[in-house]
DNA sequence: TTCACACCTTCGACCGTTCGGTCGGTATAA
DNA sequence: TTATACCGACCGAACGGTCGAAGGTGTGAA
């Protein structure tokens, strides 16, 4: 991580490679957890020998960096886009499906680094270097409880506690990362729409 | 932990201490992870020095066991009682919130066990070590599930899918460990009430 | 009521192991 | 021939855990 090549035909190689690496690492920290893995794991994970690993992932704490900034920064964008992009649905209730889907994907498609986020949240909320993964966090919670309340504002909504719906359908979709299998019973967009539905119809009959 | 005292008298105050000591290591096992947490850490911790602190824990993973097996132990006993007890109540809308109430008292009690419960999870799953704890665990999502299998059962609930459902509200309420703060604007009762409210009548208007 | 002794609590120096990280080197490919 | 990829011996620090000793404390025999 110390030097990525100068020279352009090289570069992709290098970055197509640190990023398998970094998915072993991200695969490892998951099961084990960040600081129960020692790097004679991730060099079991990666076949790398230890000065290899260390080229590319320059120190543990930084592949840990890479593994929840690649996971929130695409995140964020991608539900940036989805909710106030040009093409985002007009109604809040199609926005809150929109989000929930874009989120979804996320966990099915890095479902290691997301179990990683879950389990180093609370250390991620002390130290200063983890700002921007915070950040990104936030960020994304506030475009949620924007969702709700402008539902309630426009009268499609009727949310006694927009707050306290908005961490409900976080904590829904966060812990997902603990049971969702890509390739199960159910795929992302179903989960996504399963939960929507139950946030917006409840479960009681009549 | 290799010795509780023979002498009755005594026994208490063991046992009282060694409870002050593994609230303490819950609280720094919550705080930086169980893995992140160094035994100076809890020498730190408890103020005992390093023999003293031995005594009461036996070894680091016993005091993670105690912890959980504390935390998981009253809350299925506790559940069971609730939900299938003389007192239990008759409706399946009554026994699901009752049991989301038992559910985050205990929350509100033991937040630092609950944490440390979220954080080592995917650990949980592989060692046997750890069977019991994960059995309760399995029992206490099975009292879920057939609350609302029954109530569909009954004609009291129309879930499309009883264990997403279930997984749902497992998420709502394990995910408040990171944000609950007792003493805050809504207890535990009020935030288990909004979360039953929420499944059961959803946040769609009209 | 006293006192000696056994039990209990706490201490901290010490141990072997494992940890994350470095570095000088070799092989390879542009 | 030079920039890059990878190796593995090596390092100091930190780790979890042990142990013999010292000091208190409740208890039964006198």
């Amino acid at each position: 991580m110390a030097d990525p090549p100068k020279r352009p035909a090289l570069r992709k190689r290098y970055d197509d490679r640190q990023r398998e690496v970094l998915d072993a690492c991200a695969r490892v920290f998951a099961e084990r957890g960040y600081h129960g893995t020692s790097i004679d794991d991730l060099i079991a994970a990666t076949g790398l020998a230890r000065g290899g690993l260390y080229h590319y992932i320059g120190s543990k704490s930084e592949a840990l960096f890479r593994i929840l900034d690649d996971l929130m920064g695409p995140l964020l964008e991608r539900a940036t886009a989805a909710v106030e992009g040009p093409d985002a649905p007009p109604s809040a209730v199609g926005r809150l499906r929109a989000l929930t889907r874009v989120w979804m994907r996320q966990v099915e498609s890095h479902r290691d680094h997301v179990a990683v986020f879950e389990q180093e949240r609370r250390t991620l909320e002390a130290e200063p270097v983890w700002e921007r993964v915070r950040g990104d966090r936030r960020a994304f919670e506030v475009l949620l409880v924007r969702i709700l309340e402008q539902g309630v504002r426009d009268g499609e909504l009727a949310v006694a506690d927009p707050q306290l719906a908005a961490l409900a359908l976080l904590g829904m979709v966060n812990h997902t990362a603990l049971w969702f299998v890509p390739g199960g019973r159910l795929d992302a967009d179903e989960v996504a729409d399963g939960f929507v539905d139950l946030l917006l119809d409840g479960v009681r009959r009549g």
